[in-house]
Parts: structure tokens; C-alpha cells; sequence
DNA sequence: TATGAATGAGAATTCATTCAT
DNA sequence: AATGAATGAATTCTCATTCAT
């Protein structure tokens, strides 16, 4: 399940990441200062990636894993699913605050970047070995909820994990955009939310 | 209101406009794909534009506003809440199969590309003037469905675009994973959202 | 003698000559600025001139003409030879510390730009016209003056007027430099210089 | 007081002179056609230049170091003064007639192209290295020739540096314009201009 | 294995010149 | 005659990638 990572292998990840949360373009990221900040050669980067494409596209992908990792975990901690989806909210914001590279990631394979080529082929690789993208960890969330329950069907199952999946990342677009950034008022619109999404899967079981 | 567009400035944004819907990557475009695409010459577009950024983000910025100009002159046809929103869902399953531009935007708005930087200073420069991004064209239609009934706090207000926003973009993300892409299902699936929707804005009138 | 000029023609030579006084090089000078300096259209100055590179160089040209112009008429003025030399002096000094053109102007004949091919040529056609370069100023001047007198071979003569010509430049040049810009100091270089260049005169038509 | 130079650097200055020489246009030199005469790649002139005009003035600078280095050492193998002007003048027509670049320095730097910015702060940088411009070396020579003969003030100095300076340029520029080509008249020439700066110099020394 | 100097294809941008109005 | 919008050839410079050490 855990891949074996190279330690320059990781090295670039990180300076990748780094870079990013330092306000870089993607675009304009080269490989000179990713290689630089990693603190190898150049042509030693080449010696693990065929080009800078496959440098940044994993570099990402290697964070949402460490992200959904993190996530799920959290998530195991907490008892009730008001507590797992408050967990999921609190981590939003935090991303938000910090970098928000999985926003981006997000974003990126949603536009057609020629990075979002690699990053498809690496989520198709990925799912053989067991890893966790956001939507996944959402979905088995749910499946350890509702085992002793009555399951709905796939169908609506596909929409539940899209619902909740968008209404967590338009609460990270909302942070993003500035406003309710006081604790306060950030706290009343995340029990909004949670009890929204909370509201939204009871009605859907109910349906069922 | 409607801003004056020179033609060969138009010429440039549906150049880049279609260059994207045929699937090329904002950040390898070239101004000389998209001045040949335009007809036009290379040089000409240094007449209206400091750079290719402007172009790219002027182009989406043009794209974006007629999309919404055109949402909302649609819902204000229709007559009832649940037509309003079947119209949106119907124009965003069309975004969809075309060309999903808008959907783009919002990612490349969310992402810190470059172009991110024109399209914020863009929005600044265009509220004034009355334009109405995705978002505002919710909560306007919002205001007018509520005005003679109690109008909700600011916050859930607030919340209630969010959350609708929301559910339509989880619509489009839907759509886009290619499932439910046989008229039936996709017709089960939009009353779906829709009645998710209108269940959603009762709750919050009822609650206030 | 007096060549016509056309207005619009004028224009752009005050034009260059305004803009290379205020200090633009020569090579980044573009048709547009100068065009917008002259207040006329940028096609209408290719009724006038086959391009750029003949703008310029006739622009310069223009100057010299009506610098050696001058020079000849104030020369003329004055009575002795010390006199004469003075008030060549001075007028180096007014150049020197305006804009320094016809300085520049030897330069640019010295070196090859692609302008100075212009320049010689125009010289060779003036030269029919009775026009007077800087050099043949010096000469003219000392026929006049000599005239009554036993003339020197023509080799002395070129040497002569090099001779006189190269103490006028380096006096230029002692001013660029910055030194003796008080006037005492300048008034008293000025007479070494104008002392030095009668005697090299009296030497030469006494060795003849 | 040699400053290292890469190899790859002086292949640029070398093929910057050799491609003006050839009478080249400095304003069209083109880095293409540098780098290409270089035999070096276009993107490698970059690592050690900052760009194309560094590169020119670079050249221009290295040598005239060359030629002043050359002039130094071929006047201290000359005994008497006339002998040591001789040389100079010497000097002067062999560069005259090859190539003349130095001649070019010159006017470079009293133009004001963006070249010259450049020129102007290499002349600081490397002043203080101990290098010879033109110049100083004429200072130098005078300083060595006097040493046991009562030293006129400094004012005068400057004066005798500058005339010296000057009769040379002239001399170069009479050789250009194309006449006296033929051996006998140079050498009069020459001898004439050479005696004029002996006696400029006795005449000084005598006043002083 | 690690490196970084060298490379050159390719991109953005400029600007002299043309030509329809 | 006068104009300036349109043009595209030409130029500078960047940067991913290679390869000799």
C-alpha cells in the first residue's frame, strides 16, 4: 500500500509543493528552481521523472494522498457523523488558510491542463494500490456509517458523495473568497453546513 | 451596461474560446494559434491587448458574462422556482457537453495562475458596471422568488447561495464523470437536484 | 543654396533632434515617436522619406547645416582671427552644454551605423549644392583670412585644418568631461586653446 | 590586474569584433549571427551575459583593453618621445586600416546609445583595477617622459592629454576619409603630426 | 549515480512599412 | 495629401532536456 518513495524522489515533491505555497504559477515553475529548492542537480531530477510535467503532477498527487490520509484518519477518531463531517470542515479551513494545494489539485483536473492528463492516468494507476482521493474517502465514510443500515442504491449513493463533496469544497470557496473570517462567524457557517449535509443524507436514507 | 467590443476584439475572445472547447491547454495556447484562429494578424492583437494573459483572461471574463447575461434573461422567463432552476440545470448540462468554460473558470479563478490575477482585477473592475458572475445571478434570483415573503439573515442568505451554487456544480461534476448520460436518467437525476434544491430554500424560509 | 524644405519635413527633424536632445538613443528611436513628436501621421512621413534611416539622417543633416550655417555667418562677423577662433569656441560651448549634435553627429559618421552610409552620401551631394561640413568651414575661413598672405601648400593646409579642427573637439571634450564648467576656469581654457591654435597658424605660414 | 575570462566569453567578443570588422552595422548585429560565428549555442550566450547589448559593449571593451595593453608595451620599447608618438601614430593606421574598432569605442561612448550606458559603467568598474583607456595611457606616457623635468599643474596636464588625444583621433579620421593613402604622404603626414604634438608639448613644458 | 554547462526549438513581442479610407 | 489600423518578418530571450564528465 505504501509506495516506496526515493528520497530525492520526495525532495522534489516537496519543493514543488513548497513553491506553490509560496504563491508560485504553476506554469511558470521551472525546472531550475524546483531542482534548485530541492536542493539536487538538474539532470538528477531526470534521473526519476521523465519530464516536469511528471514532477508536478505527482508532486500533488503525493499531497492529496498525504491529505486524504490525514483526513481519513481524523475522521476514524471521531464517533458520530457530526463530529467526522465537522473534522472534514475544520481541515478545509485549515488547508484554506495554509496553501490549499488540494483546491488546486481539484481545480487542475477539472481544467484541461496538460497536467491533468498525467494526474487522471495516475488516479487510474493509484486506485489498484488502494490510495484515497477525496471523493473515496467520502464514499467509504459513508459505507462504514450506514453498514447496519439500509444502503441506497448506487445511484443515489454516486449523488450523496457528490452533494456533501461539493458543499465542502463551496465552504472552502467561501473561505477563500475572505469573508467569515472571524472565529466566530467562520463557527455559525460550519454548523450550517455540517447540519446541512447531516440533513441531506438522513432525508436521502429516509427515501430509501 | 453593455460594454463596447471592438470586432477584432471579439474575434480574439472567440478564437481562444473555441481553441479551449476544442480541448487545448490554456497555458500552451499561443497568440499566434489564437490570432490565426481569429484571423487576424499577430501584431493586431498587440493593438488591443498588453499581452497574451489579457487576451486569455479577457476571453474567459467575455465567455462568463455571456453566459450569465444569458441565465439570467432565461430564468426570468420562467415562471415558478422549479423552473427557474430546471433552466439553470438544463444550461449546465449544455456548458457540459459543449465546453464547459465557465466550469473552467471557476477552477482557473480558485488555482493562482496568472491569468487568476487579471480575471480577480477583471471582476473588481466589472461589479461596478452591473455584471453578474454565476454567484450573484443566484442570489439575485433569490431576492426576487423571496421579496414578499420574510427575507432570511444575511448569513443564511449567505448559506442558501452557497448551497445551491453547490448543488449545481455538483450537477455539472455529474454530468461530467459521463455517467447518466442517456436522456432518462439524466432527467430523473436533474428533478433530483432540483427538488434537493427547492427542499433546501423551504427549510431555510420555514426555519427563519 | 537654400533648399527648400517642406513644412511637414521640418517638422520631423525637429522632431528627431528634440528627441535625441532629450537623450534617446538613436537606435530605439521608432518611426511612431517620432511621428507623434512632429504631430503628423506616421504614413505621412513616408510621403516625405523612404524610412526611417532617412529620417534621421537627414534630420542630423538639417542640424549640421544649419549649425556650420551659423558658424560661418558669426565667423564672419568678426573682425581678427582670434576673434573668429573665439567665437567658434563659444559656440562649441553652446553646444556642448545644450545637446552636443553635431558632436554626435561626427561620431556617428566616424563609426558605421548603417545611417552613417546616409550621411556620406548626402555629403557628396551637398557638396555640389556649396553646403558647408564643419571641416570645410575651417578651411574656408582660413583661405579668407590668408588670402593676402603667402598660401601654404595644400599639405599644410589639410594638416592645418586638422590640426585646428582636433583642438576645437578636444576643447569639446575637455567640457564634457565636466571640468572647467565655472567660467573663469572655462574663459581661461578657452584662451589657452585660442592661443594655441594662432600659433600653430603663425608657425605654419612662417615655415612656409 | 588579467581578469579571468571564460572561453566561451571571449569566443563571443571575438566573433562580436570580427562580424563589426567586417563592417557590420552594430544596431543590426543580431545574437544569432554572434553566437552562430561564436560556434556556440544562442541559449549559452545567456549564461554569461545578461544580453545581447552586454555582450557588444563586453566586446568592444575587451578590446580596446587589448589594443591600450598592446599600445603600453610598444611605447615602452621606444626610446625618445618622437619615436614613442611615432608608434601611436603608427598604431593608429594599422588599426585604421584593419579594422578600426577602437575608433568605434570611442564614438560609441560619446554618443549616447544604450551601448554606451554599459561602456560608461565598465570604465568605472575597471578603473579601479588599474586598466589603461586611451586615455591614461597617454597620461602615463607623459608622467614616465617627464618624471625628471619640471611637472606642469595639473589644469595643463589634463589640456596636454586631451590635445595629444585628439591630434591622433584626427589623424585616424583624415586616414578614414581616404586621403593620403599612399605611403610617401602618410609618412609626411604623419611626421607632421607628430612633430606639431612635440612642440605642444615643449611649448607647455616651457610655459610652465 | 549525480551533475550542470550547453543547447536550440519555440514563444512573446516589437515596429517599419503598407494601403484602404 | 494625410492618416493610422493592420500586418508579419525578424529579434530577443527562455527553459526543458541532454550528455560528457
Amino acid at each position: 500500500m505504501n509506495k516506496d518513495y526515493f528520497p530525492k524522489e520526495i525532495a522534489i515533491y516537496q519543493a514543488v509543493i513548497e513553491l506553490f505555497e509560496e504563491g508560485a504559477d504553476i506554469n511558470s515553475l521551472t525546472v531550475s528552481e524546483i531542482t534548485a529548492r530541492a536542493g539536487i542537480g538538474k539532470g538528477t531530477a531526470y534521473e526519476y521523472f521523465s519530464g516536469k510535467e511528471e514532477m508536478i503532477a505527482k508532486a500533488f498527487f503525493y499531497n492529496g494522498e498525504m491529505f486524504c490520509r490525514q483526513l481519513y484518519e481524523g475522521i476514524c477518531q471521531e464517533k458520530d457523523l457530526y463530529g467526522k463531517i465537522n473534522f472534514v470542515l475544520l481541515m478545509i479551513e485549515q488547508q484554506v488558510s495554509r496553501a490549499n494545494c488540494i483546491f488546486r489539485l481539484i481545480h487542475i483536473m477539472a481544467g484541461n491542463t496538460s497536467l491533468s492528463g498525467w494526474i487522471k492516468e495516475l488516479m487510474q494507476q493509484r486506485k489498484l494500490f488502494g490510495e484515497m482521493p477525496a471523493e473515496d474517502v467520502i464514499r467509504k465514510v459513508l459505507h462504514d456509517e450506514l453498514k447496519d443500515r439500509a444502503m441506497p442504491s448506487e445511484e443515489k449513493m454516486t449523488y450523496l458523495v457528490l452533494s456533501i463533496y461539493s458543499k465542502c469544497f463551496c465552504y472552502g470557496m467561501l473561505l477563500k473568497e475572505g469573508k467569515y473570517m472571524d472565529a466566530e462567524k467562520k463557527g455559525a457557517m460550519r454548523e450550517l453546513v455540517n447540519r446541512g449535509i447531516c440533513r441531506e443524507i438522513e432525508e436521502i436514507l429516509a427515501s430509501s
